[in-house]
DNA sequence: GAAATATACTTGATTAATCAAGTATATTTC
DNA sequence: GAAATATACTTGATTAATCAAGTATATTTC
């Protein structure tokens, strides 16, 4: 397999990565939201029981402990996330979303979702399936 | 098209892309040269003429303009880059690889092209092909 | 069941980027 | 051709992350 297919798909991947977050954090910033806040709410809309530890919501999102915990201080300030003592595992403490942040979540997914609507317009349905299945495939 | 599927694919196209980074940039740690470092290498290895100017290289890269001086700072100390006049334009400062740039550069992309392989050991050529023609109908 | 190890999290120091404001030169407009 | 505007770059302040080292609790090993 040629080198230089894989070189490109490679850098390819990694600049449309990077003017994709750029693009969805300038459409979240409407809400105050960065990209990564609205990732750990969208985890914390969608985890059964509504909450997670933090451990597995940096693993979940390819963040480290240490990044979750900065990034949960301030959402937890302004009462977008509580945190709850673990009853089981006194180390561990299960986040979720208040209702504030329920609510915030939902008004930020309809952004999102119509930035998404944008930014995948050119592809056929048959080709974002494709997308994901082929992205899947990759050994991260 | 259903949102769902275009938000998966948002998240988990994120998501890959945040591991690939780190592990890009662990493969390029022994080189003792960070991903975006790599990147701009590359662009100006295979630069018509072996330089570009600061802006075009952001462009290129998808960075701004004071991230390219920032990043172009300590190589430039280190000897692996090295910035000439414009003639033409005096606003501009063009930069080229350096004698050691070069050959760190042909090192690193050893690595590079090695980690690759590995990254995408599971796709096949056409898949290979195909991922790359679909990110390119990415409207970013 | 005590000692050793592992896990979950936090904190201080650092890094790689951003934005906004500034400087210097080029280009356009009148 | 002078004044207004645009372009290329730099710098100070800030932000979002990292890593390494620390604390507290849980689990394993002997």
């Amino acid at each position: 397999m040629s080198s230089i297919k894989l070189t490109s798909l490679m850098l390819e991947q990694t600049y449309i990565s990077t003017l994709l977050n750029k693009k969805v954090d300038s459409c979240l910033s409407v809400h105050g939201l960065s990209f990564t806040e609205f990732i750990i709410m969208h985890k914390l809309h969608n985890a059964p029981g509504g909450s997670l530890s933090r451990i597995t919501l940096a693993d979940s999102i390819g963040l480290t402990g240490s990044g979750v915990t900065r990034l949960l201080a301030p959402m937890t300030k302004n009462n977008i996330v509580l945190k709850c003592v673990n009853s089981r595992d006194a180390r561990q403490s299960l986040v979720g979303l208040t209702i504030t942040g329920k609510e915030l979540y939902l008004d930020a997914l309809n952004s999102f979702e119509l930035s998404c609507s944008s930014i995948f317009s050119l592809l056929e349905e048959s080709e974002v399936e494709q997308l994901l299945l082929l992205l899947n495939k990759i050994k991260c």
